[in-house]
DNA sequence: ATGGTAGCCGCGCTA
């Protein structure tokens, strides 16, 4: 069973993008974040006839989740219900036996921000629900963008991005928090390449010089993790034209 | 050099 999450930065542009990568690929469940669609406007058809059921959960100009999956997913939950939030960040389903979660962390702006508070407040919230959840679903995975680079090998240049928003300790704490659970960063269950990332700054050239930070993860309960055979990151979807900032992250894991 | 780019129904904001 494959697993994926993929930051699009907008579905509409990236939709061709993602069918072709569907169809290269053949992902059993996929986690889309920054929609950027209201749910009238979710390309359902064009996402129906790749071969995919599709839960969303959207809204205009910034945000939304959404989830691709080929069995039918059950048990739908939209947003924490211990954190009331109008920007829509998180959605979950039961599918093939798994609880999944597909999440888009507030990136925070800047540390001491008021928007730097409400990340930390709704990943709070997030362990908290996540507790729950995992104590009723021992086969978890929560994926998306976490706008966390959990350590310093995660980052281009850890001296420059020290303290700064994406890196910083209280970000991080909160990662920690989350793997704490019982949680495990599935792409550090094996050997990777150094400087490995997920997303790069669009600006500056930054992909063309790799400067980049890995904030994109699928965390596996410990059922999970054992079933994990892979992860890794679509770096090559960076390089297309139009690319979204983000390169798909994926995992691979073993019938039971 | 406090810049730069991309996406949004935009007349700045978010990332």
């Amino acid at each position: 069973m494959k697993l994926a999450s993929w930051n699009v930065n907008s579905l509409k542009v990236r939709l061709p993008q993602l069918l072709d990568w569907l169809a290269a690929q053949q992902p059993d469940i996929v986690c889309l974040q920054e929609t950027k669609l209201d749910d009238a406007a979710f390309p359902r058809r064009e996402i129906e006839t790749a071969g995919y059921h599709a839960a969303f959960c959207g809204q205009k100009t910034y945000n939304g989740v959404a989830l691709l999956t080929r069995e039918a997913p059950s048990e739908l939950a939209f947003g924490n219900p211990h954190f009331t939030d109008p920007q829509k960040r998180l959605l979950a389903a039961t599918v093939g036996g798994l609880r999944v979660v597909c999440v888009y962390v507030p990136n925070g702006q800047a540390v001491g921000s008021d928007k730097y508070a409400y990340k930390l407040e709704w990943l709070a919230a997030l362990a908290c629900w996540l507790a729950e959840e995992l104590a009723a679903n021992p086969r978890l995975a929560v994926a998306g963008d976490f706008n966390i680079a959990p350590e310093d090998r995660d980052v281009h240049d850890p001296i420059a991005w020290a303290g700064q928003i994406l890196c910083s300790e209280a970000e991080r704490s909160a990662f920690r928090q989350l793997l704490n659970l019982g949680l495990n960063d599935s792409f550090r269950l094996f050997e990777q390449a150094e400087k490995s990332f997920s997303w790069w700054d669009y600006r500056m050239l930054g992909f063309q010089k790799n400067q980049g930070l890995r904030i994109d993860h699928i965390l596996l309960s410990e059922p999970l993790a054992r079933r994990c055979v892979a992860a890794g990151i679509s770096r090559e979807m960076r390089k297309r034209e139009r690319p979204s900032d983000h390169a798909p992250v994926t995992a691979e894991l073993a019938e039971p």
